[in-house]
DNA sequence: GGATCCTTCTTCTTCTTC
């Protein structure tokens, strides 16, 4: 075992003992005071103490305390089950975790005046240029798709595995095309809304509002509440790219989230993400985002934060994810990195 | 018109009592 699956492993055991025996005193005490003041027949006194407490009121700590667990599954054991099923896991080395050039986040030399950043007018939207610059400049996408950790792709195998058992082959395409198109829905249905929120009042003025479809509701009603917070809208869906670095993405939204100039990336989930780790490489999507951002001249602006916005298809509220400027400077780093990396394989 | 590109997602828990 690795020492920070050790460590990890350390950390939810005492995290979990802390809760089990503050709920075990509890429960002690809960007993105590029920069995000595009530009138309980001898039948009902050899009744499970869990009768006396409030299951309620302690559901959220019990989902705490096995959601805490610390599974028999470690990777290292799983890998060495699935070696037998599926054969070995190919593992390249550990990459550095510290970059070879510490290239700046900000560009120092395009420091714009106050003045210069002022709100106003419609925001930027460059649209890629299909064909160019092809084979040459990689995505951001593309590179974090290629230098995944070995790790990172054993359990993406293993959960597609998983679910073309459960789906089929055509069953799982299927599963995975609606996901993507969801996600393309919202996008659009985000967009669509977006410029509203340059207003003093969003959406004010029912006519204009854009017709939603109908299977995006849910995660447009899950984003309602991080919409009233965003304003000014600069860019949407647009080109970057970072001239130094040679590579290129798509910005989902630049504007004020709460006041503070952001780099915005709107996410479907299925499953809940009320933590930052929770949405594996999309800080540093967003943080490559920040950096071609600050290194393309058709942005006369420098960003220095981040905002994830993960929304859910039932309606329930989307967790935002900011990234402070510290943040994205760590995640910057680790950017780099992964870019390196994806260059010398090359 | 066809091919290609950038995105869009997916992972790191499944307990056993009442």
């Amino acid at each position: 075992m690795r020492l920070h699956q050790l460590l990890r492993c350390a950390q939810r055991v005492e995290e979990s003992s802390r809760v089990v025996s503050g709920l075990f005193s509890h429960c002690t005490r809960t007993s105590v005071n029920t069995f000595s003041t009530s009138n309980v027949s001898p039948a009902r006194k050899k009744s499970s103490p869990y009768s006396s407490v409030d299951s309620g009121r302690y559901s959220s700590l019990f989902k705490s305390v096995v959601s805490h667990r610390v599974s028999a599954q470690t990777p290292d054991i799983l890998e060495e089950q699935d070696a037998q099923i599926y054969g070995p896991v190919i593992k390249s080395p550990t990459p550095s975790k510290v970059p070879k050039i510490l290239h700046p986040l900000i560009n120092q030399d395009r420091l714009f005046e106050f003045g210069e950043t002022e709100l106003g007018g419609a925001p930027t939207r460059i649209i890629l240029r299909r064909g160019q610059d092809r084979g040459s400049v990689p995505s951001v996408t593309r590179i974090l798709q290629e230098t995944m950790s070995p790790e990172q792709q054993f359990y993406l195998e293993r959960w597609r595995r998983k679910m073309i058992a459960q789906l089929g082959e055509d069953g799982f395409k299927e599963y995975s095309q609606n996901l993507f198109r969801q996600g393309k829905l919202f996008h659009t249905a985000v967009e669509s809304v977006l410029p509203l929120t340059t207003k003093e009042v969003p959406g004010e003025d029912p006519e204009e509002a854009p017709e939603v479809p109908s299977s995006v509701e849910g995660y447009m009603e899950s984003v309602r509440h991080v919409l009233e917070d965003v304003r000014g809208v600069r860019a949407i869906e647009s080109r970057v790219q970072h001239e130094k670095l040679g590579y290129l993405g798509i910005v989902d939204c630049v504007a004020l989230y709460r006041g503070v100039l952001c780099v915005i990336d709107w996410k479907t989930s299925e499953r809940s993400k009320p933590f930052l780790s929770n949405t594996y490489d999309n800080p540093l999507q967003v943080a490559a985002y920040v950096g071609a951002l600050n290194n393309d001249v058709n942005y006369n602006y420098q960003v220095e934060n981040g905002l994830i916005v993960v929304a859910y298809k039932d309606g329930s509220p989307a967790h935002p994810h900011t990234l402070s400027s510290e943040q994205v400077l760590q995640y910057w780093e680790r950017w780099l990195v992964r870019l390196e990396e994806y260059t010398e394989r090359r």
